[in-house]
DNA sequence: AGAACACTTCGTTTAACATCGAAGTGTGGA
DNA sequence: TCCACACTTCGATGTTAAACGAAGTGTTCT
Protein backbone atom coordinates (compact mmCIF):
# COMPACT_ATOMS: atom_id res chain seq x y z
CA UNK A 1 0.00 0.00 0.00
CA UNK A 2 2.48 2.87 1.06
CA UNK A 3 4.79 1.68 -2.39
CA UNK A 4 1.83 2.38 -4.00
CA UNK A 5 0.84 5.62 -2.65
CA UNK A 6 4.53 6.62 -3.62
CA UNK A 7 3.31 8.17 -6.68
CA UNK A 8 2.10 11.02 -4.50
CA UNK A 9 -1.83 9.97 -5.80
CA UNK A 10 -4.49 9.99 -3.02
CA UNK A 11 -6.42 6.56 -2.77
CA UNK A 12 -9.22 5.50 -1.16
CA UNK A 13 -9.29 2.60 1.09
CA UNK A 14 -11.16 0.19 -1.27
CA UNK A 15 -8.52 0.68 -4.18
CA UNK A 16 -5.76 -0.08 -2.01
CA UNK A 17 -7.48 -3.41 -1.09
CA UNK A 18 -7.43 -4.26 -4.55
CA UNK A 19 -3.68 -3.28 -4.74
CA UNK A 20 -2.84 -5.14 -1.53
CA UNK A 21 -5.28 -8.09 -2.57
CA UNK A 22 -7.13 -8.22 0.74
CA UNK A 23 -10.67 -7.78 1.61
CA UNK A 24 -12.37 -3.82 2.68
CA UNK A 25 -11.87 -4.22 6.00
CA UNK A 26 -8.74 -5.75 6.16
CA UNK A 27 -7.42 -2.45 4.42
CA UNK A 28 -9.63 -0.55 6.77
CA UNK A 29 -7.88 -2.25 9.64
CA UNK A 30 -4.29 -1.85 8.24
CA UNK A 31 -4.69 1.78 7.07
CA UNK A 32 -6.49 2.86 10.77
CA UNK A 33 -2.81 1.64 12.07
CA UNK A 34 -1.01 2.94 9.32
CA UNK A 35 -2.70 6.42 10.09
CA UNK A 36 -2.06 6.06 13.58
CA UNK A 37 1.55 5.56 13.17
CA UNK A 38 1.92 8.92 10.97
CA UNK A 39 2.73 6.98 7.80
CA UNK A 40 -0.65 8.07 6.22
CA UNK A 41 -2.99 10.61 6.53
CA UNK A 42 -6.51 10.52 5.43
CA UNK A 43 -8.75 13.03 3.76
CA UNK A 44 -12.44 13.07 4.13
CA UNK A 45 -14.14 13.74 1.19
CA UNK A 46 -18.17 12.88 0.57
CA UNK A 47 -18.28 8.90 1.23
CA UNK A 48 -14.76 8.54 -0.08
CA UNK A 49 -11.58 8.99 2.39
CA UNK A 50 -8.52 9.49 0.96
CA UNK A 51 -5.06 8.11 1.51
CA UNK A 52 -1.82 9.44 0.85
CA UNK A 53 1.69 9.39 2.10
CA UNK A 54 2.40 11.18 5.26
CA UNK A 55 5.65 13.91 4.25
CA UNK A 56 8.54 13.59 2.48
CA UNK A 57 10.13 11.41 5.45
CA UNK A 58 7.64 8.67 4.97
CA UNK A 59 8.64 8.53 0.85
CA UNK A 60 12.74 8.94 1.98
CA UNK A 61 12.56 5.87 4.37
CA UNK A 62 10.97 4.05 1.66
CA UNK A 63 12.80 4.84 -0.61
CA UNK A 64 15.57 3.68 1.51
CA UNK A 65 14.11 0.44 2.12
CA UNK A 66 13.76 0.11 -1.17
CA UNK A 67 17.54 0.22 -1.88
CA UNK A 68 18.57 -1.90 1.13
CA UNK A 69 15.82 -4.35 -0.05
CA UNK A 70 18.30 -4.54 -3.70
CA UNK A 71 15.31 -3.08 -5.81
CA UNK A 72 17.11 -0.50 -7.21
CA UNK A 73 13.40 0.67 -8.89
CA UNK A 74 13.25 3.72 -8.14
CA UNK A 75 11.60 6.76 -10.04
CA UNK A 76 8.50 6.40 -8.02
CA UNK A 77 7.65 9.90 -7.33
CA UNK A 78 7.49 10.99 -10.98
CA UNK A 79 5.16 8.52 -11.21
CA UNK A 80 1.48 9.83 -12.92
CA UNK A 81 1.04 12.40 -10.38
CA UNK A 82 1.07 15.16 -12.74
CA UNK A 83 -2.12 14.36 -14.95
CA UNK A 84 -4.20 13.51 -12.48
CA UNK A 85 -2.89 16.79 -10.43
CA UNK A 86 -3.76 18.60 -13.87
CA UNK A 87 -6.84 17.18 -14.51
CA UNK A 88 -9.38 14.29 -13.64
CA UNK A 89 -12.84 13.45 -12.53
CA UNK A 90 -14.09 13.37 -8.83
CA UNK A 91 -17.69 11.27 -9.07
CA UNK A 92 -19.17 13.41 -12.10
CA UNK A 93 -17.18 16.68 -12.16
CA UNK A 94 -14.04 18.20 -12.82
CA UNK A 95 -11.73 18.11 -10.39
CA UNK A 96 -7.86 18.81 -10.29
CA UNK A 97 -6.08 22.39 -11.18
CA UNK A 98 -8.23 23.00 -13.57
CA UNK A 99 -11.15 22.51 -11.37
CA UNK A 100 -10.07 24.71 -8.89
CA UNK A 101 -9.58 27.24 -11.70
CA UNK A 102 -13.13 26.98 -13.43
CA UNK A 103 -14.69 27.27 -9.59
CA UNK A 104 -12.45 30.20 -9.06
CA UNK A 105 -13.03 31.84 -12.56
CA UNK A 106 -16.53 31.39 -12.06
CA UNK A 107 -16.74 33.58 -9.35
CA UNK A 108 -14.26 36.12 -10.64
CA UNK A 109 -16.70 36.09 -13.82
CA UNK A 110 -19.47 36.97 -11.27
CA UNK A 111 -21.35 34.14 -13.02
CA UNK A 112 -21.39 32.00 -9.70
CA UNK A 113 -22.31 33.74 -5.71
CA UNK A 114 -21.77 31.66 -2.81
CA UNK A 115 -23.27 28.32 -4.59
CA UNK A 116 -25.75 29.84 -6.70
CA UNK A 117 -25.90 31.31 -10.20
CA UNK A 118 -26.24 35.17 -10.50
CA UNK A 119 -28.85 35.54 -13.59
CA UNK A 120 -25.75 37.00 -15.46
CA UNK A 121 -24.28 33.82 -15.05
CA UNK A 122 -27.25 31.66 -15.71
CA UNK A 123 -27.40 33.20 -18.75
CA UNK A 124 -23.85 32.57 -20.09
CA UNK A 125 -23.79 29.03 -19.34
CA UNK A 126 -27.00 28.94 -21.60
CA UNK A 127 -25.37 30.18 -23.91
CA UNK A 128 -22.83 27.29 -23.54
CA UNK A 129 -25.40 24.77 -24.19
CA UNK A 130 -26.08 23.97 -20.17
CA UNK A 131 -29.89 23.43 -19.42
CA UNK A 132 -29.35 24.85 -15.99
CA UNK A 133 -33.72 24.88 -15.48
CA UNK A 134 -33.13 21.12 -15.87
CA UNK A 135 -30.04 20.80 -13.87
CA UNK A 136 -31.52 22.92 -10.82
CA UNK A 137 -34.90 20.55 -11.62
CA UNK A 138 -32.53 17.72 -10.42
CA UNK A 139 -33.34 16.01 -6.72
CA UNK A 140 -29.97 16.67 -5.59
CA UNK A 141 -27.82 19.85 -4.39
CA UNK A 142 -27.40 22.38 -7.08
CA UNK A 143 -24.00 23.63 -6.45
CA UNK A 144 -21.31 23.01 -3.28
CA UNK A 145 -17.81 23.48 -2.75
CA UNK A 146 -15.75 20.11 -2.86
CA UNK A 147 -12.43 20.08 -1.39
CA UNK A 148 -9.89 19.20 -4.08
CA UNK A 149 -7.25 16.90 -2.42
CA UNK A 150 -4.13 17.86 -4.79
CA UNK A 151 -4.95 21.56 -4.69
CA UNK A 152 -6.32 21.31 -0.92
CA UNK A 153 -8.83 24.50 -2.29
CA UNK A 154 -12.56 23.54 -3.19
CA UNK A 155 -13.67 22.98 -6.80
CA UNK A 156 -17.00 23.21 -7.91
CA UNK A 157 -19.30 20.08 -7.26
CA UNK A 158 -23.25 18.84 -7.28
CA UNK A 159 -25.58 18.97 -9.74
CA UNK A 160 -24.29 22.25 -11.86
CA UNK A 161 -20.32 20.58 -11.52
CA UNK A 162 -21.96 17.52 -13.33
CA UNK A 163 -23.31 19.58 -16.09
CA UNK A 164 -20.20 21.14 -16.74
CA UNK A 165 -18.35 17.89 -17.08
CA UNK A 166 -20.92 16.92 -19.50
CA UNK A 167 -20.67 20.11 -21.50
CA UNK A 168 -17.10 19.73 -21.71
CA UNK A 169 -17.13 16.09 -22.83
CA UNK A 170 -20.29 16.86 -25.29
CA UNK A 171 -17.78 19.66 -26.54
CA UNK A 172 -14.80 17.68 -26.63
CA UNK A 173 -12.75 20.00 -24.60
CA UNK A 174 -11.82 17.33 -22.29
CA UNK A 175 -11.49 13.43 -22.89
CA UNK A 176 -11.90 10.68 -20.26
CA UNK A 177 -9.20 7.99 -19.55
CA UNK A 178 -10.00 4.45 -19.75
CA UNK A 179 -7.93 3.35 -16.67
CA UNK A 180 -7.89 6.20 -14.24
CA UNK A 181 -9.73 9.42 -13.33
CA UNK A 182 -7.21 11.37 -15.19
CA UNK A 183 -8.54 13.70 -17.46
CA UNK A 184 -6.99 14.89 -20.83
CA UNK A 185 -7.91 18.54 -22.37
CA UNK A 186 -7.85 18.45 -26.10
CA UNK A 187 -6.39 21.31 -28.13
CA UNK A 188 -10.28 22.12 -29.04
CA UNK A 189 -10.70 22.28 -25.42
CA UNK A 190 -7.20 24.52 -24.48
CA UNK A 191 -8.38 26.81 -27.07
CA UNK A 192 -11.90 27.30 -26.24
CA UNK A 193 -11.12 27.77 -22.46
CA UNK A 194 -8.86 29.96 -22.96
CA UNK A 195 -10.80 32.37 -25.26
CA UNK A 196 -13.78 32.22 -22.59
CA UNK A 197 -12.24 31.71 -19.47
CA UNK A 198 -9.12 33.82 -19.84
CA UNK A 199 -5.22 32.77 -19.16
CA UNK A 200 -5.16 31.67 -15.61
CA UNK A 201 -5.66 28.32 -17.04
CA UNK A 202 -2.11 28.17 -18.54
CA UNK A 203 -1.15 25.47 -15.59
CA UNK A 204 -3.78 23.10 -16.31
CA UNK A 205 -2.37 21.65 -19.40
CA UNK B 1 19.64 -5.29 18.48
CA UNK B 2 19.77 -2.54 15.08
CA UNK B 3 19.93 0.69 17.18
CA UNK B 4 22.28 -0.58 19.96
CA UNK B 5 24.90 -1.20 16.80
CA UNK B 6 24.53 2.04 15.67
CA UNK B 7 27.48 3.23 17.84
CA UNK B 8 29.54 1.09 15.10
CA UNK B 9 30.50 -1.03 17.59
CA UNK B 10 30.48 -4.94 17.23
CA UNK B 11 29.25 -7.00 19.61
CA UNK B 12 28.76 -10.45 20.31
CA UNK B 13 24.58 -12.60 19.98
CA UNK B 14 25.02 -13.15 23.81
CA UNK B 15 25.63 -9.01 24.29
CA UNK B 16 22.71 -8.85 22.08
CA UNK B 17 20.67 -11.30 23.50
CA UNK B 18 21.09 -9.11 26.84
CA UNK B 19 20.61 -5.77 25.09
CA UNK B 20 17.22 -7.37 23.69
CA UNK B 21 16.14 -9.43 26.64
CA UNK B 22 15.35 -12.39 24.82
CA UNK B 23 16.96 -15.78 25.49
CA UNK B 24 20.83 -16.06 23.44
CA UNK B 25 19.08 -19.15 21.09
CA UNK B 26 16.23 -16.70 20.48
CA UNK B 27 18.97 -14.12 19.59
CA UNK B 28 20.91 -16.25 17.81
CA UNK B 29 18.24 -17.15 15.49
CA UNK B 30 17.28 -13.67 14.89
CA UNK B 31 20.76 -12.36 13.97
CA UNK B 32 20.77 -15.40 11.85
CA UNK B 33 17.63 -13.69 9.88
CA UNK B 34 19.15 -9.84 10.06
CA UNK B 35 22.31 -11.99 8.53
CA UNK B 36 20.57 -12.62 6.13
CA UNK B 37 19.15 -9.97 5.17
CA UNK B 38 22.70 -8.40 4.61
CA UNK B 39 21.54 -5.91 7.63
CA UNK B 40 24.64 -7.10 9.71
CA UNK B 41 27.38 -8.83 9.11
CA UNK B 42 29.59 -11.35 11.01
CA UNK B 43 33.33 -11.16 11.79
CA UNK B 44 34.19 -15.04 13.53
CA UNK B 45 36.96 -14.73 15.90
CA UNK B 46 37.67 -17.26 18.20
CA UNK B 47 35.03 -18.75 19.85
CA UNK B 48 33.06 -15.19 19.28
CA UNK B 49 31.31 -14.13 16.74
CA UNK B 50 31.15 -10.26 16.14
CA UNK B 51 28.07 -8.64 14.25
CA UNK B 52 27.79 -5.18 13.31
CA UNK B 53 25.90 -3.27 10.80
CA UNK B 54 26.24 -3.58 7.15
CA UNK B 55 27.36 -0.57 5.67
CA UNK B 56 26.03 2.85 5.84
CA UNK B 57 22.89 2.61 3.90
CA UNK B 58 21.66 0.37 6.82
CA UNK B 59 22.45 2.94 9.47
CA UNK B 60 20.56 5.77 7.53
CA UNK B 61 17.61 3.76 7.27
CA UNK B 62 17.21 3.57 11.28
CA UNK B 63 18.40 7.36 11.05
CA UNK B 64 15.56 8.02 8.98
CA UNK B 65 13.31 5.24 10.47
CA UNK B 66 14.17 7.16 14.19
CA UNK B 67 13.32 10.43 13.10
CA UNK B 68 9.67 9.08 11.59
CA UNK B 69 9.15 7.41 15.40
CA UNK B 70 9.43 11.23 15.99
CA UNK B 71 12.32 9.81 18.23
CA UNK B 72 14.92 12.45 17.57
CA UNK B 73 17.65 10.90 19.47
CA UNK B 74 20.41 11.02 16.91
CA UNK B 75 23.71 11.50 17.84
CA UNK B 76 23.99 7.74 17.82
CA UNK B 77 27.14 7.32 15.55
CA UNK B 78 29.43 9.63 17.73
CA UNK B 79 29.12 7.00 20.76
CA UNK B 80 31.80 5.08 21.90
CA UNK B 81 33.25 3.94 18.54
CA UNK B 82 36.48 6.45 19.19
CA UNK B 83 37.67 5.29 22.40
CA UNK B 84 37.23 1.89 21.60
CA UNK B 85 38.61 1.29 18.34
CA UNK B 86 41.46 3.41 19.84
CA UNK B 87 42.73 0.68 22.55
CA UNK B 88 40.32 -2.15 24.19
CA UNK B 89 40.75 -5.29 25.23
CA UNK B 90 40.48 -8.56 23.24
CA UNK B 91 40.00 -11.81 25.71
CA UNK B 92 42.98 -10.85 27.45
CA UNK B 93 45.41 -8.92 24.99
CA UNK B 94 45.68 -5.66 23.41
CA UNK B 95 43.48 -4.51 20.77
CA UNK B 96 42.01 -1.77 18.47
CA UNK B 97 44.56 0.98 16.93
CA UNK B 98 47.16 0.79 19.69
CA UNK B 99 47.56 -3.39 19.84
CA UNK B 100 47.34 -3.49 15.50
CA UNK B 101 50.01 -0.51 16.23
CA UNK B 102 52.08 -2.78 18.92
CA UNK B 103 51.69 -6.23 16.72
CA UNK B 104 53.38 -4.38 13.77
CA UNK B 105 56.45 -2.57 15.40
CA UNK B 106 57.29 -5.28 17.05
CA UNK B 107 57.93 -6.76 13.36
CA UNK B 108 59.57 -3.89 12.23
CA UNK B 109 61.64 -3.94 15.32
CA UNK B 110 62.64 -7.97 14.39
CA UNK B 111 61.55 -8.62 17.94
CA UNK B 112 58.96 -10.93 16.27
CA UNK B 113 59.78 -13.20 13.02
CA UNK B 114 57.06 -15.10 12.12
CA UNK B 115 54.88 -15.74 15.19
CA UNK B 116 57.86 -16.43 17.60
CA UNK B 117 60.19 -13.95 19.14
CA UNK B 118 63.70 -13.31 17.65
CA UNK B 119 67.00 -13.51 20.37
CA UNK B 120 67.16 -9.73 19.86
CA UNK B 121 63.33 -9.15 20.66
CA UNK B 122 63.37 -11.66 23.89
CA UNK B 123 66.30 -10.19 25.34
CA UNK B 124 64.32 -6.74 24.76
CA UNK B 125 61.01 -7.71 26.07
CA UNK B 126 62.89 -9.57 29.05
CA UNK B 127 64.53 -6.49 29.52
CA UNK B 128 61.01 -4.77 29.61
CA UNK B 129 60.17 -6.65 32.62
CA UNK B 130 58.56 -9.89 30.62
CA UNK B 131 59.01 -13.59 32.15
CA UNK B 132 59.76 -14.74 28.11
CA UNK B 133 60.61 -18.12 29.47
CA UNK B 134 57.76 -18.23 32.19
CA UNK B 135 55.11 -16.92 29.31
CA UNK B 136 56.68 -19.87 26.42
CA UNK B 137 55.82 -22.31 29.69
CA UNK B 138 52.24 -21.64 29.84
CA UNK B 139 50.35 -24.38 27.96
CA UNK B 140 48.79 -22.01 25.68
CA UNK B 141 49.88 -21.05 21.97
CA UNK B 142 52.45 -18.32 22.15
CA UNK B 143 51.88 -15.40 20.26
CA UNK B 144 49.28 -15.47 17.08
CA UNK B 145 47.73 -12.77 14.94
CA UNK B 146 44.32 -12.04 16.34
CA UNK B 147 41.93 -10.33 13.42
CA UNK B 148 41.12 -6.87 14.72
CA UNK B 149 37.21 -6.02 13.85
CA UNK B 150 37.85 -2.45 13.94
CA UNK B 151 41.28 -2.15 12.40
CA UNK B 152 40.25 -5.25 9.89
CA UNK B 153 44.24 -6.23 10.58
CA UNK B 154 45.71 -8.62 12.52
CA UNK B 155 46.69 -7.65 16.14
CA UNK B 156 49.11 -9.79 18.77
CA UNK B 157 47.53 -12.49 20.50
CA UNK B 158 48.42 -15.63 22.22
CA UNK B 159 50.38 -15.61 25.84
CA UNK B 160 52.69 -13.24 24.89
CA UNK B 161 50.04 -10.69 23.91
CA UNK B 162 48.65 -11.52 27.59
CA UNK B 163 51.76 -10.40 29.14
CA UNK B 164 52.22 -7.38 27.27
CA UNK B 165 48.33 -6.57 28.16
CA UNK B 166 49.76 -7.44 32.06
CA UNK B 167 53.08 -5.48 31.41
CA UNK B 168 51.61 -2.76 30.35
CA UNK B 169 48.74 -2.75 33.34
CA UNK B 170 51.38 -2.91 35.39
CA UNK B 171 53.78 -0.24 34.70
CA UNK B 172 50.62 2.13 34.31
CA UNK B 173 50.40 2.48 30.77
CA UNK B 174 47.36 1.77 30.53
CA UNK B 175 44.30 1.10 32.82
CA UNK B 176 41.15 -0.82 31.86
CA UNK B 177 37.56 0.92 31.73
CA UNK B 178 35.16 -1.08 34.48
CA UNK B 179 32.28 -1.00 32.03
CA UNK B 180 33.50 -1.65 28.59
CA UNK B 181 36.58 -3.48 27.07
CA UNK B 182 38.03 0.02 26.67
CA UNK B 183 41.51 0.98 27.43
CA UNK B 184 42.65 4.58 28.91
CA UNK B 185 46.30 5.28 27.39
CA UNK B 186 47.76 7.01 30.58
CA UNK B 187 50.07 9.86 30.32
CA UNK B 188 52.97 7.96 31.44
CA UNK B 189 51.92 5.47 29.00
CA UNK B 190 51.97 7.59 26.05
CA UNK B 191 55.69 8.87 26.95
CA UNK B 192 57.03 5.35 27.73
CA UNK B 193 55.66 4.01 24.31
CA UNK B 194 56.47 6.91 22.31
CA UNK B 195 59.98 6.97 23.55
CA UNK B 196 60.50 2.79 22.85
CA UNK B 197 58.07 2.05 19.83
CA UNK B 198 58.28 5.45 18.31
CA UNK B 199 55.90 8.07 17.03
CA UNK B 200 53.95 5.52 14.92
CA UNK B 201 51.37 5.50 18.15
CA UNK B 202 50.44 9.54 17.50
CA UNK B 203 46.97 8.17 16.40
CA UNK B 204 46.35 5.53 19.71
CA UNK B 205 45.26 8.13 21.74
C1' DA C 1 42.23 -35.79 27.12
C1' DG C 2 38.90 -33.13 29.46
C1' DA C 3 36.44 -29.03 31.08
C1' DA C 4 34.70 -24.51 30.22
C1' DC C 5 32.80 -21.47 27.17
C1' DA C 6 30.28 -19.11 23.21
C1' DC C 7 27.23 -20.04 20.14
C1' DT C 8 23.96 -22.54 17.10
C1' DT C 9 20.33 -25.88 15.80
C1' DC C 10 16.25 -28.43 16.72
C1' DG C 11 11.59 -29.28 18.33
C1' DT C 12 7.66 -27.77 21.03
C1' DT C 13 4.61 -24.63 23.08
C1' DT C 14 2.14 -20.47 23.34
C1' DA C 15 0.75 -16.07 22.13
C1' DA C 16 -0.16 -12.80 18.45
C1' DC C 17 -1.64 -11.36 14.23
C1' DA C 18 -3.81 -11.13 9.77
C1' DT C 19 -7.87 -12.11 7.58
C1' DC C 20 -12.66 -12.61 6.73
C1' DG C 21 -17.80 -12.12 7.04
C1' DA C 22 -21.51 -9.78 9.17
C1' DA C 23 -23.33 -5.89 11.06
C1' DG C 24 -23.14 -0.87 11.84
C1' DT C 25 -22.38 4.23 10.42
C1' DG C 26 -22.76 8.07 7.50
C1' DT C 27 -23.19 10.23 3.04
C1' DG C 28 -25.21 11.02 -1.48
C1' DG C 29 -28.64 10.34 -4.98
C1' DA C 30 -33.38 8.89 -6.86
C1' DT D 1 -38.27 8.60 2.28
C1' DC D 2 -35.70 4.94 0.74
C1' DC D 3 -31.89 2.77 -1.48
C1' DA D 4 -27.10 2.51 -2.88
C1' DC D 5 -22.62 3.05 -1.76
C1' DA D 6 -18.03 3.59 0.71
C1' DC D 7 -16.22 2.57 4.57
C1' DT D 8 -15.61 1.06 9.39
C1' DT D 9 -16.16 -1.82 13.52
C1' DC D 10 -16.82 -6.15 15.75
C1' DG D 11 -16.19 -11.01 16.67
C1' DA D 12 -14.46 -15.49 15.29
C1' DT D 13 -11.04 -18.34 13.01
C1' DG D 14 -6.79 -20.17 11.30
C1' DT D 15 -2.05 -19.55 10.41
C1' DT D 16 2.25 -17.64 11.65
C1' DA D 17 6.00 -16.61 14.29
C1' DA D 18 8.49 -15.63 18.59
C1' DA D 19 10.39 -17.67 22.45
C1' DC D 20 12.39 -21.21 25.27
C1' DG D 21 15.00 -25.40 26.81
C1' DA D 22 17.74 -29.18 25.49
C1' DA D 23 21.09 -30.97 22.74
C1' DG D 24 24.88 -30.37 19.41
C1' DT D 25 29.20 -27.98 17.36
C1' DG D 26 33.50 -25.90 17.63
C1' DT D 27 37.11 -23.40 20.15
C1' DT D 28 40.16 -22.36 23.95
C1' DC D 29 42.51 -23.14 28.14
C1' DT D 30 44.23 -26.49 31.76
Amino acid sequence: MLYCLMDGRARTSTELAVVAEVGPSTASAHLKRLESAHLVKVLAQGKHRYYSLQGASVARVLEDLNVLAGQPRSQFVPNTPKRLCAARTCYDHMAGTLGVAIHDRLRELKWLSGYDLTPHGAKALEDLGIDVEGTRALRRRFACPCLDWSERRPHLGGALGASLLNLALKRNWVSQDLDSRALTVTPAGRREMLARFGDHFQNCW
